[in-house]
DNA sequence: TGAATAGTGTCTGTAAGACATTATAGC
DNA sequence: GCTATAATGTCTTACAGACACTATTCA
């Protein structure tokens, strides 16, 4: 369409817009549980999801991503944060645009486009708000059970992409780092990555993070005051090293 | 919110809804100029953008993103599909969502909510295009003079936010071959990659990306019916060995 | 024969990958 | 001393990076 044309035709009114803008979000987090050994070990790691009970009609019943209608004042950006604060009481998070949902008819309320964003948050957050409110309507399931179940509009779909996202994210950015407490050990971060991508398996996972030229720079030795190396015995009887990440992040390529 | 209001609040017409939800699509194709030597020579490439010149209100007479309106009978992709049919008159070519563009008052026309594609074109599908439809309102400028113009809404924005995804995903993806022919040698090749990402600079490439094990399987020789290697003159006096792409893409990560 | 591109030889240092081995400390 | 995790040693093969060199063809 000519954007000339398309103005004749806004400016005349003849065309339906939409009936609403939402964002939808997808908020991930990873649960660990410990292993009721009576040595210390590391726990089991989860990947949940965070669903809501719709209460009223369309899908009355049946389980939702959390979001809302975005208010012509903010962008959609600003709008899945602020639905994310109202859902889980965080504000500095992870959240991250992934895609738009548009099939005409995906929701029986009328002509509306959704956002999609996905989030990362700590379990901590969300045990905290999930203790104070005692509503029954807000719970966090495992992705795996999440995709079984029959979810409201089309979000089985957008869950599913969003986790494709992470998951592709896990191996190529270091959002790794939203799971996991400033300072950790190998461990945990391979534990981590392992959540999202079980098939990823480096024996010599140790190795090639901290001492490949290419890749040493990711993450850091964490240092004391003092500049003594921090170490936690956290998970093993044998401490082991921490490490923060820098911020850096090598620039991957195909070709090189 | 929570989706039950949200219902309330849709039910009951409440609040104001998206004056509309356009596409708008950053077409991007690689011009190849012979350089005006005698003898054979790798031409010169330069990425160049689609503009369209606008005709009424508003930013009349400036340069925008070719785009228009979504209807309610189908998808923003479609849209943009669509879109891009209408512009280049070619209909299989790469395109692809990247982003959404919402922040209030972007559009004086109203609350409109545009949803951004690029698309990746050859040349001559363009240059056929152009030749036939004579009007002066739609041309191909190099990216670097449309950055520098004073582009309708916030186009620039979406231009840039094109063009850096572009870059990411040319070392990434295997997108280089949608400004390639079905067979090319690896100099093509490396000036494609070069065009979008100057500061890649590889001395061996050809040995990397024919000879490293992890890396060989992207592309792989072209051979005729009767399994001999071909090779084209193109560029060069000696012939070069032409390749093609397997459709394989390693997976990048950055811990392995 | 010189220009322009295509492609190989060779060398050095470093990384990858596989496995075995040692280290630590709580039980 | 057994166990669970942490970390190192050692060896082979492969790759990276540099640079000089050869190959092909035509004007």
């Amino acid at each position: 369409m000519n954007p000339n044309l398309a103005e004749e035709n806004y400016s005349a009114g003849k065309y339906r817009t939409p009936d609403g803008a939402p964002a939808d979000i997808v908020i991930f987090t990873i649960t660990s549980t410990e292993r009721g050994t009576v040595k210390k070990s590391l726990p089991h790691r989860e990947l949940q999801v965070l669903l809501i009970q719709r209460k009223g009609w369309p899908f009355a019943g049946q389980w939702a991503l959390p979001g809302g209608f975005c208010k012509e004042t903010e962008t959609v950006y600003d709008c899945a944060k602020r639905e994310l604060r109202e859902e889980t009481g965080v504000g500095e998070v992870h959240i991250e645009y992934f895609n738009v949902y548009s099939t005409p008819g995906r929701d029986p309320r009328g002509w509306i486009i959704s956002h999609a964003f996905f989030a990362l948050v700590h379990e901590q957050y969300l045990a905290g708000r999930q203790a104070a409110d005692d509503a029954a309507d807000v719970k966090l399931f495992s992705v795996e059970e999440a995709l079984g179940m029959e979810l409201a509009f089309d979000h089985k779909q957008i869950l599913q992409d969003a986790l494709d996202q992470v998951r592709r994210q896990m191996l190529t950015t270091i959002i790794a780092k939203e799971f996991l407490p400033e300072e950790f050990t190998i461990s945990e971060l391979y534990q981590v990555i392992r959540t999202l991508v079980p098939e990823f398996e480096e024996k010599n996972f140790i190795r090639k993070i901290t001492s490949t030229q290419s890749r040493k720079g990711i993450i850091e030795e964490a240092r004391d005051s003092r500049g003594e190396r921090k170490v936690s015995n956290r998970y093993s009887q044998r401490a082991a090293q921490l490490y923060r990440f820098t911020g850096d992040v090598p620039q991957l390529s195909l070709y090189s």
